[in-house]
DNA sequence: TATTAAGTTGACGTATAGGTAAACGTGCGC
DNA sequence: GCGCACGTTTACCTATACGTCAACTTAATA
């Protein structure tokens, strides 16, 4: 069950420690349809280019999208007819994603700015408990 | 099971209503141990009190604290002996949860950037397909 | 009184990305 | 001939914050 001697092919566990994931990964990808590995018998062996495409879904993980989003675009990306179309496609869900993130953003800023009015006010009240609570922003709330 | 009569006492419903969450969510929480309304025979009633931890606790679901982080906080103001201990507590938590944002906050800065260095090189490969796709920055894998 | 509205509990479903365990097969070296 | 390391599949578990029934009780009203 070791195919170390060809170079180009790898088992679940080699590769799993190659790409930094567990071969558990591996084979709930190839469960979820985004990798098909050839088979020895019952056993699967991965090819140079299986390497690729699981870096390309590693690196999809990484920009956020979810592996119904990676396993259908490199579908689409498969069966297209140019490489037009896909790279359009591409560009719309890399925009949408930029999109979102940039909201969250905002969402992040707005609490940061919050949670700070408030440990202001906890300080100034540890402070002097006489004085009231007083924030200086209003919430949403 | 209307307690509309009385200013000061809610329904489920009413209250829920009244909070913008669902009669649902009410009954989670005090599952989950963070309000203990009082009952009348089987049926809950929320007094005046009861409204104000439901605001704080919202605020703090708001502001991306757990459920169980909320609960434990209550918990801690509630019990202790003075304020001053809870009002420290709530700093450090408050300080723990600016510093995670932060973190979260230059993970999506990453990641927009990298979305952008995809879509400038997909655009420039669209323009001439010719010219060898080039990304400016690197990526940590 | 019969109906309806609102309340109750309990249990199962949802989404995501795997972890963990069980039970089993198989080739290899000694 | 045996054990070990590695492979396989099936299936249930995790966390989070509820949503969605279902079955049942209670209270108010026409």
């Amino acid at each position: 069950m070791d195919a170390s001697n060809h170079p180009e092919l790898y088992s679940v566990t080699e590769l799993a420690a190659d790409l930094g994931v567990t071969a558990r990964t591996l084979r709930f990808y190839e469960d979820k349809g985004l990798i098909e590995p050839r088979r020895i018998g019952n056993t699967r062996v991965y090819t140079h280019r299986d390497r690729g495409r699981l870096v390309l879904i590693l690196r999809g993980k990484r920009l956020g999208f979810s592996l119904r989003e990676i396993r259908d675009w490199l579908a689409l990306y498969e069966a297209g007819p140019g490489q037009r179309r896909q790279l359009e496609a591409l560009l719309a869900k890399a925009a949408e994603r930029i999109a979102t993130l940039e909201q969250q953003r905002r969402d992040i800023d707005a609490t940061v700015a919050e949670l700070k009015d408030i440990m202001g006010a906890t300080r100034r009240w540890l402070a002097d408990p006489n004085r009231k609570p007083q924030h200086t922003r209003k919430a949403r709330q």
